[in-house]
Formats: structure tokens, sequence, C-alpha cells
DNA sequence: CCCTTCGCAGCAAATTTTTGCAATCAAGAC
DNA sequence: GTCTTGATTGCAAAAATTTGCTGCGAAGGG
């Protein structure tokens, strides 16, 4: 929305400056040039004639990693749906900013050097910036990353970026999200009942010593389906102690290890885990340790990952809707961008659809019992 | 490079005219409006503010799918090479644009028909003009569409797509492109050397009906590999029969279907896959019908994505070494995008990478001999 | 057949962006 | 201390783009 002479005036410049840092011309000092390419990442130049071709029919796609085959599958899913509603995708890895903030400067290539350095990197929000200045109408993120609750709780300043990001008129959806304090539409499972739910078969089974493989105690989703974990628990009249739970980072390797963790001290009868990429790691260690599943050990995942089916033993898993969700949060974003605008409802519209519990091969009576 | 006045040249209209169809104002015939938008896409409008601001930062990433893990793998590593080197990477899944182009028109929001279509899709051509309309300096093709060869090879006129992209001054590289013809260049694996080295893995384990559950026969990743299966058969002594070969869509379902076709028919003992993806779907297949791995059938599949160690049993492969093309491909990318182009060696440059292969749990003599 | 009406293209005025040029300023030479 | 040199900036003229308005020509009614 800005032109030249808006960012000129922020910049504190004369027009022509403006228009020379833009078309790289030499005979600007250096620290000139950085302070109006500050100004144009906050506020970029839009040329009136793009500004008004601004319908682009290209939508953002954020996801924090893709090595969890979840985010692959929520990204096609949600490509899909955008592609039969007409729209573009343009995915973006949130993780890999965070890889260039620390990046080492001497194997950058001489452009970054003599030319304007490439702006330094803030993760998530760089990579907004970014697809903003690409055209991009409107964007999804996938467990966005205010789920991670700060701990020491003394600030908050990662609310104040997304919140400003909706006062600049940038129109978003979260996909778990999880995020209560922000008017932002949010699609999400209910993290609680699916920890619930995979506890409560597990006890069905007979189970009682039930750990949880969990992804780091930041994480909102972990936090949550805890939560769930030990009301079913406590329901069954069983204490839900500290030491059943096992946190690690969000992959195989970090599943592995949690595992073997609680397996060398509290040894449960059966696991639930954060997601099925953990699953997959507690799966590994148990064959690695001669451990039968579901024979020694029974084990529950989170996700229904397409490959959960395909790992022997097929997982048990409680399933995200994926398709669906998907499906909610495009529609979502696309009706708010209808230029016909008449059912802008900028209410807090948050969706939670239920996990479905898929019983497959890796859950079974504890061997104490069977 | 075109401004207003060049299209309205070409298209035969005076300026007011492209300007009103860009800034999608009312007073415009559609007839007129089309033969304008048909310019416009042939030459894209740069406004010269941002025609010079093309030093972006970031490069395009063009993969067929995601269902696939070795997509999400490559995409990772590349991005996580390119963010070394101070770009930030747009992902394209070119699968989807091809739903767009056959989505229903009902379906579509309001806006696509009231206002300009949302122009018609061509796949992966489609997402590359909209990538270089973003902005971006160059792109990576993960196994671009080139990579299917045309079985009728009466027109050709694939080729010359790539090639007006080049022509256009489009700075591109391939990951497993295979395409000798274009003068881009190409990271690959070395497919035929990959389908031999599986092969007689197999024929030393003892194996003598090696059955190869292969991607579609178009695909010529998938013929090379075959080539490479047929050289180290007949080197053994033994005929390559067309039998022996099942022919699939890429996907875990693909190869236990052909699997299925494989063990009804000519009952191998081992098998050979295009990709751990299919393998994964060939391990199930025999996992429904009893047969045990790799006691009743070995298999060995390609790629080594990270999920082949945790499938049980873990899965023997040829491992593609996927850091290492990324970074080569990245490298050379950044090289040519280099402004400073001291290097600009415009020569159709090719780097093969040896596969290695990955011993794990799913290869053993066959049990007539063990 | 003529007149009215309306959509649409182009003209020209208004606005925005680019660029030649001269003014300003700092640093170093004399 | 003053002059020269070179970098940097803003002014204003030139170029490009947007938009109000006029007029052309086709369609439909009288």
């Amino acid at each position: 929305m800005s032109g030249l002479a808006d960012i000129a005036r922020a910049a504190g410049v004369s027009i022509s400056t403006v228009s020379r840092v833009l078309n790289r011309r030499a005979g600007v000092n250096e620290e000139t040039r950085q302070r109006v390419l500050a100004v144009l990442a906050e506020q970029p130049y839009t040329p009136r004639g793009l500004g008004a071709l601004q319908r682009t029919g290209v939508i953002g796609l954020l996801v924090p990693e893709l090595s969890n085959p979840v985010f692959p599958a929520f990204a096609e899913a949600l490509e899909t749906r955008a592609a039969r509603l007409g729209y573009s995708s343009l995915l973006c890895n949130t993780r890999s900013a965070a890889i260039r903030r620390e990046g080492p400067a001497e194997s950058r290539p001489p452009a970054a050097r003599t030319r304007t350095p490439v702006p330094t990197s803030l993760g998530e929000e760089e990579y907004v910036r970014m697809l903003l200045a690409r055209g991009v109408e409107g964007m999804v993120f996938v467990s966005p990353e205010i789920t991670n609750v700060e701990v020491p709780l003394g600030e908050a300043p990662k609310p104040s970026y997304y919140a400003k990001l909706l006062a600049d008129g940038v129109q978003m959806v979260f996909v778990n999200g999880a995020t209560p304090s922000l008017d932002v539409p949010d699609v999400t499972v209910d993290e609680q009942l699916a920890g619930y739910l995979a506890t409560q078969h597990l006890l069905e089974l007979g189970h009682r010593r039930i750990g949880f493989v969990s992804g780091p105690s930041r994480s909102l989703p972990s936090r949550l389906k805890r939560a769930g974990w030990a009301a079913a628990l406590e329901e069954a009249g069983l204490p839900a102690e500290a030491e059943f739970v096992a946190h690690a980072p969000f992959a195989a390797e970090g599943g592995g290890a949690a595992v073997a963790r609680l397996l060398d001290t509290v040894r449960p009868t059966a696991v639930i885990c954060s997601s099925d990429h953990m699953a997959m790691g507690v799966l590994r260690q148990a064959h690695q340790r001669g451990l039968s599943v579901p024979g020694d050990l029974s084990v529950v995942g989170f996700d229904d990952i397409p490959l959960a089916a395909y790992c022997s033993p097929a997982l048990t898993t409680l399933a995200q809707p994926i398709e669906e969700m998907a499906a909610a949060a495009v529609d979502e974003l696309v009706h708010r961008l209808d230029p016909d605008g008449r059912h802008r409802t900028n209410g807090n519209y948050t969706r939670v659809f239920r996990p479905k519990l898929v019983v497959r091969e890796s859950t079974a009576p504890p061997r104490s019992i069977s």
C-alpha cells in the first residue's frame, strides 16, 4: 500500500534516494541504504501497478519442518484444497530460516558481502515478511511458533508479532495453533482428548504402567496431551506420575531416546507418543532391545501419518483428520480473502476436530495378562 | 524488462488499456483483456522499480510431490544449504497445479468467476512463471517433468519449454533430471549403477529369481534402473525377462500392487524397487500375505529415506547422498547467480553421484539356501 | 431510418517514479 | 587555514503510469 513517498517519509530521506535504493544505483551511503531497507522490510514498497494487481491467487503455507511426515501430509492436503479453489501455494519451512541466522558468514557468496546483505533472519516472522513482499494474499500457519509457551512468561513478545501482522490486515489461519488469546481463526485437533483416548485404549487393554513419550515441555500440544493422559489415568484410579513422562525433541531419535529412559527406569508396559514420528523411534528402540511390540510394549502414536499403516507392526494411533482440517483451514482463509466480502466475519473462529483412534497392530494386552 | 508501453504495443492497444487490465478496473472488453493477458504471460510486466530489485535472495524449489518422503528430504536439504548461503527458499509441489487445471469450476470462489479468471494451469511451467513473477532468482527442479520420456516421441514439445526458460536467462539446476539434451547443470545419482548394485547384492546372497517393482514405464530413472538390473542379471548368466518387471504408480500402494502381481505370477524370491516408498508398500503386502521378510522375500529399496532405518525389518536400500547432492545443486545455482559473474561457466555441467548400498535387515539368502 | 443508450478505447491531465545536475559536506593536501 | 576531491543528497525536469473524460460505434427502440 505504500508508494515511494511513504517510504521516503518513514525513512527521513528524499523520494529520489528511496528510488535509488530500490534500483540499486550507486551513490547511496551504506548507512542510508540500511535505513531505507529497514523501512522497506516493515512496509514493502508496492508500485501502484502491482499493488492493485494484488489478487495474485497465491497463498503462503508455513510449516515448522519437513522431517516429520505429518507436515508434508498437511502441506499436500492444504495445497490440494487451495488448488481446487484456484489458488497456488508457496510452501515455507520456517526452521530453515533459523539456520540462516546462525550461518557462518564466510560461507556466504561474495554477493552477500559486497551488495546489500540479506536481512538477518528472524525465523517465522522473516518468512512471513518475505511472502508478503512476494504478493501472497494470505497464509496458513501449521503448528506456528506461538505454540511454544514461553516458560518465563515475563515479557510475552511473541504474540505481539502476530498481533502486528493482524493489525496490518494480513489474513491468516492457524492449524494446530492452540492460541486462545489471539483473534485468529484456528483449526485444531483436540489434543487433550487425543491423550485421553490413547490412554483409555491402553487402560482397556489392561495396561497399568503407561508412559508418555512427549515432545519438549515448552510445546503446548504436548502439555495438552499430557493433561489428557493424566485425566484418563486418574479416572482409572491410577496416579499420573512425572517419572512416566519423558521429554525429547520432536523426531524419531528423540522418541527412541525418551523411551529408552522410560524403559531403564519405570519400565512401562505401554507408551503413548506425541507424534507418529516419535513412535517410529520408539518402535526402533524396542526392536534394538529385543522387545517385541506389542508383546512386551504397546505403542500408540499420534497424527496417523500415511506411513503409520506401513510400519511393522502397523502403528495404532490417534488420527488427525488431516484432509478435513486442511480443507477447513483453506476454506476459512479463502473465505476471508473474498473481495466481495459479504462474509467477512472477523470473529475469533475456532474449529476443533476430534481425533479418531485407529487400532492397528502395535497395541495389545500386556503380557502378564494375555 | 517490459514496461507498460511495450505490453501495449505487443497487444495492439493503448497504454491506458494495459494499465486498466493490470489494475483490474472495469471498462475493458473481455476479449481485449484476454489479448493483453496473453501478452503479459509472454513478457511479464515489470515496473521499473521492482525489476531492478531483482536481487531478492529467494530461490524456488520445485518437487513433483510430497507423499514420497524423499522429496521432503531433498527439500529440507536444499533449503538448509540455501539458507547457509543466505538464500530463502520457496517450495512448490508441482503436482498440485495439475489439480487446479481439472478442478471443478463451481467450487471456485465467486471472485474467480467475476474477476479475471486465474490463468489455466500448465503444471510445472505454470509454477515456474508464478515464481518468476514473485521475484525468485533461480530454481532447482527435483525430478522434473522432463524425466518422463514421451513415448510417442513425435513432437517433443516438452524440452522446448525448458529451452525457452533458458533462453529467457532463467537460472536453473536439475536434480535427478536425467536430461542429456538440455544445457542445464544436472546433479544426479547413477540410476543404472543403483539398479546394478542392488541386483548384484541379491545375486551374491544367492537369489536367482529377482523381480523389479518399477515406477511407470515412461519414467526415465526407472528405465535406467531396469537397465542396471538387466545388466547384472545377464552378467550372472541369467535372463532379464520382462515378466519379472511390474510397473505401478510411484507410491506405497503402487509398490504393494506391483509386488502382488509378481508374487501371483513369477514368484520371485527377491525384489528391487524404484523407491523406498514403493518398498514400504512391498513390505506391507508381504506382511499381509503372511510372507516373512527377508525369510520368504528379500526387498531392496532406493533412496534411503530417513524412515528406511525405522521400518521393521529395516530396509536394505541404495542411498542417494541427499545432503551432498542438495549441496552440489544449490552451490551450482548460487554460483551462477553470482552477480560478480567471474565464474559464469555456461557449460553443460553434470555431476553424477554414486549410490551406496546400505545393507539392513530386509535382505538375506533365499530360504532354499539358508 | 433515425435516435438514444451504453460499452469501450484513446486522449490528455494528474500523479508517481526516475534521473541529470548542482549544492553540501567531510577528509586530506598544500 | 584554505583548497581540492569525491561522495552523497535533494531539487527539478523527464519519463512512466493512472484516471477522468470524450467520442466512436454497435445494439435496440421508436
